[in-house]
RNA sequence: GGGAGUUUAGCUCAGCUGGUUCAGAGCAUCUGCCUUACAAGCAGAGGGUCGGCGGUUCGAACCCGUCAACUCCCACCA
């Protein structure tokens, strides 16, 4: 006898069986009452990647790529990358459908300054000091963050849906691509387009390193002007009087005095006129340095003299070499003041200044201080106030590079996308564009190939083998490699071609079949790092461009429109988003109402759109597996109530299906999805399938069901780039599948019936114009009416009255020439309907409406009147115009002459 | 200082070569509905001097001029 606990056991099992019998056998109860995409999403992931389905191998098939901007490799996803990896998503995904071998290629940057400050801080918080370190010991730690935090952001692409070639995750240190890097420096090394040099450079004194101009970022700011008074040497020149002489100067940053080592003016400035051959004394530090002029300093700008700094001004620095004026480095490399500067050596230069605006308040050289609007550069990277600093760095000679890049998009080789917009910021910055500073005092990064003998001479070469061979008097010297490695950007602008080894092994059967990439999706802010580089690159090294589109996004705002940042916290997690919505619906909100290269102003309503959206689908697959227990065995012949519906949608999908290839060619993405949203919830759901829905437990037309299904199908496909979860999961719902609809080629176009498009929108209206009268009336939906019908052409009607009198709940339609009296009349076009009903109706109410609707038509009559009546207008316009001018009058007549008589009746 | 862009309904945006009842869509709002797919929904409705002014034209949201506001990029006069 079983015990009370195996008795439970026996029926909990009935019970499962039962449950799972009644499940196979009612597919409805199955489906959840709103779609749940947290199940769906993992289960088609590992599908698909199962599948190797977004796996690319060259074949006979075009090619169609699209190489990820990598993100940084510790970073994680912010809204930003979202729109841009699912702008991607979609574009691969639809060509993929479209018959193209499309090979989406991941990867991550090694982003050297962001990288290397997360783990010098990472190792801080350890207790450990970077520089007591090896270079080694750094770099092993690097790695080890590296693949710590660098697959965080392969799994929010992951999630997010993303179709790449997992087996093509590129890294921009991975060996090969490494290799590539400094061969690429030792090539152009040899070209003379690489050269080291002493310049002045922009300075990340919390980085230790250089930048180049592009990452440097500038401020507006409250500064102040101070004013210093130099004393003037009295020997060396005539003085106006027998007093003591000053000079006095205005300067932004008194703690670089020190550095000063001229004073200049202009050489028509009468102030200074007598001062020729003159010399002053540095406060505080009494140097005596010269005056000299130039017509570069504005007489106008505070007291028209400058001090000149060489080593701390980009513009001194240039006046410095035109004058051979001295250079006094004042600065180290930490931002505190050097030996050079002789007073407060080592202390920082912030606290530098305030103690010698205190000195110089003390001994009288500040005569008085200013308000002032200043900029000042910040490190993109670090955050730091940038100093301009002479150091000795390596440079790329952008002039001749830029060239081949230029024409590429003047020639229209390259289109970018939105428009022109960015064409002029574009072709201005490569017809101006400067050396490129790619040294960064570093060492997460490719490590710059070059050596220097115990002389300085500088040696480059791959490496030290064969710098060895290549020139054998360097194997008996004494050689230090150069400690710096390159700009995280010097490696970034080959992804293109090293993903696929394009620089390693030039000729490889990938680089000729993959290259050039299709379409680059990247944001606006890095045109000039990334995108010109990139054009740069590939001209120089492919002689072709590396892509055939520029798609520009815009920047990820919050509703407020103020940017996303860390610090404001309004940036939200992708992966709580994800969990939140499913990641069909932040796909959807983020394309929804993001057009090309305009900002987007993040709005949570949004996602909440694309989840109602999920669940509209979702239950018009509930719909449809309702109908399918109740298919009519008999197959009936085609000409069923229902045949209209079918015929129109089927012609409606064609015409949607037109529209939206015209809109992804010019890259309308949110366009095109608007389209089609609005294809599935209003055409599809609230007019198609209410047209073809059987009365209460009545059969399905087996036609009909078939066909609605297939319609459903090839919805779910041309949505299925922007929502891919959700329309692989309805597509196998739906009956079942051999394939996959991530695969599933689109069909050929087919021609559209013009004419029943326009009958459908005449039916539309009508049941739109019925149903607001009766709404207006107080007819409630539940009161059946008896339609009558005034038609100037009856024939339009016959097909479409049932669906008509079952849309609008009437239980009759009969064509009239009589008005009907005590009756509501609805106008559409140039037909007229008259509603019976039972209800009392109110006369005020009719009349009312016709009266609005007759001054309205009154005034329109009007103006097409005056318009035809305008000799210039009927001379001048184009016949067809005209012609249309004047049916719209005839209607217009018409109209109200129906209106008048049924004012009559009332 | 130089350049580019934007300005259309409460919000976010379409509106192509000047001409269809052209002033649109979505969201939000309002009214009526828990109608057997969906209240995360259904059926409807209201809402705009197209930034201001001037011009070209038979005709302007659209072309030109001008002013204003906002956004971005570049330059860096201490």
């Amino acid at each position: 006898m079983p015990s009370f606990l195996e008795g439970i056991l026996i029926l909990y099992l009935f019970q499962l069986t039962a449950f799972t019998y009644f499940c196979s056998h009612f597919t409805i109860m199955e489906l959840s009452k709103h779609f749940i995409p947290a199940a769906t999403e993992a289960k088609w992931n590992r599908h698909w990647q199962n599948k190797q389905y977004f796996s690319s191998k060259p074949d006979s098939r075009k090619a169609f790529t699209v190489v990820i901007p990598p993100p940084n490799v510790t970073g994680v996803l912010h809204m930003g990358h979202t729109l841009n990896e699912t702008v991607q998503d979609i574009l691969v995904r639809r060509a993929r459908m479209s018959g193209y071998n499309a090979c989406w290629v991941p990867g991550s940057d090694h982003a050297s300054i962001a990288t290397e400050s997360k783990v010098v801080q990472m190792l801080k918080e350890k207790g450990i000091d970077k520089n007591s370190l090896t270079r080694e010991e750094f770099l092993k730690y690097a790695f080890e963050w590296k693949e710590k935090y660098g697959n965080i952001i392969y799994s929010q692409i992951e999630r997010l849906g993303c179709s790449v070639d997992w087996n093509r995750v590129s890294f921009t240190m991975d060996d090969h691509y490494y290799k590539a890097v400094i061969k690429v420096f030792v090539d152009l090394y040899n070209k003379g387009l690489v050269y080291r040099g002493a310049r002045m450079i922009n300075w990340d004194p919390a980085a230790k390193t250089a930048l180049s101009d592009e990452e440097v970022e500038y401020k507006d700011l409250q500064g102040t002007l101070y004013y210093l008074r130099y004393e003037l040497d009295s020997d060396s020149y005539t003085a106006k009087g027998s007093e003591k002489e000053y000079i006095i100067i205005a300067t932004q940053r008194p703690e670089t005095i020190m550095g000063d080592t001229a004073i200049c003016v202009n050489p028509n400035d009468e102030r200074y006129a007598h001062l020729k051959g003159a010399y002053a004394f540095v406060p505080l530090i009494n140097r005596r340095i010269p005056i000299v002029f130039d017509e570069y300093v504005d007489a106008a700008f505070g007291t028209g003299a400058l001090k000149v700094t060489p080593a701390h001004d980009i513009n001194d620095y240039n006046l410095g070499l035109k004058h051979n004026l001295e250079v006094v480095d004042t600065l180290n490399a930490d931002g505190t003041l050097s030996e050079a500067a002789q007073i407060y050596v080592g202390e920082d230069r912030f606290t530098a200044r305030s103690k010698i605006i205190a000195e110089l308040t003390e001994k009288g050289f500040l005569l008085k201080e200013e308000a002032y609007q200043t900029r000042l550069g910040y490190s993109q990277r670090s955050g730091a106030v940038v100093e301009p600093r002479i150091s000795t760095q390596w440079f790329v000679k952008m002039k001749e590079m830029a060239s081949p890049a230029l024409k590429a998009v003047l020639d229209g080789d390259i289109n970018i996308h939105p428009g022109d917009k960015f064409f002029a910021t574009y072709k201005y910055w490569l017809e101006n564009v400067k050396d490129w500073c790619i040294s960064r005092q570093l060492w997460w990064g490719q490590q710059i190939p070059a050596w220097y003998d115990e002389q300085g001479n500088c040696y480059v070469a791959e490496n030290i083998e064969e710098l060895h061979n290549n020139q054998p008097s360097t194997t008996n010297l004494q050689l230090k490699r150069d400690e710096d490695v390159l700009d995280t950007w010097f490696s970034s602008w080959l992804w293109p071609m090293e993903v696929f080894k394009g620089i390693t092994e030039p000729e490889n059967e990938e680089i000729n079949y993959y290259y050039p990439t299709s379409v680059l999706v990247t944001g606006q802010d890095i045109i000039f790092f990334w995108v010109a580089r990139m054009i740069m690159a590939g001209m120089h090294y492919k002689n072709k461009k590396p892509f055939s589109d520029v798609y520009f996004t815009g920047m990820v705002r919050d509703k407020q429109g103020r940017k996303m940042s860390k610090s404001l916290g309004n940036s939200p997690d992708l992966l709580e988003l994800i969990d939140k919505y499913g990641a069909d619906a932040v796909r959807f909100g983020i394309m929804i109402a993001s057009p090309a290269g305009n900002d987007l102003l993040f709005d949570e309503a949004a996602l909440e759109q694309g989840r109602n959206f999920n669940n509209k689908l979702w239950n018009a697959l509930k719909l449809l597996k309702m109908w399918e227990g109740r298919k009519s065995e008999i197959q009936e012949d085609s000409k069923s109530e229902s045949s209209f519906a079918v015929n129109w949608f089927e012609n409606r999908l064609n015409e949607v299906r037109h529209e939206v290839d015209g809109l992804m060619k010019q890259f309308r993405l949110s366009e095109a999805l608007k389209t089609i949203y609005s294809l599935i919830w209003d055409d599809f759901c609230s007019w198609y399938l209410e047209w073809v829905k059987p009365g209460f437990d009545q059969p399905i037309d087996a036609v009909v069901y078939n066909n609605s299904v297939s319609f459903f199908e090839q919805l779910m496909q041309l949505l299925h780039p922007f929502m891919p979860f959700i329309t692989e999961e309805i597509y196998h719902l739906t009956r079942e599948q051999n394939d996959d609809l991530c695969i599933k080629q689109f069909d050929t176009f087919k021609a559209v019936d013009t004419v029943i498009l326009k009958d459908a929108e005449l039916l539309k209206l009508v049941i739109s114009a019925i149903r607001d009268a009766r709404n207006k009336n107080q007819v409630k939906p539940k009161d059946s009416i008896k339609l009558h019908l005034q038609a100037s052409t009856p024939e339009t009607y016959k097909s479409i009255e049932n669906i008509l009198t079952r849309q609008v709940n009437a239980a009759s339609i009969t064509y009239t020439s009589e008005s009907i009296p005590n009756s509501i009349i609805v106008a559409v076009e140039k037909d007229k309907f008259f509603i019976e009903t039972d209800v009392q109706l109110d006369p005020a109410i009719l009349k009312e409406e016709l009266l609005k609707d007759l001054e309205h038509q009154k005034g329109f009559l009007i103006s097409v009147s005056k318009k035809l009546s305008n000799e210039r207008f009927v001379q001048n316009a184009k016949p067809d115009v005209v012609e249309l001018e004047k049916k719209k009058q005839a209607d217009a007549e018409a109209r109200i002459k129906t209106i008048e008589e049924s004012l009559l009746n009332l």
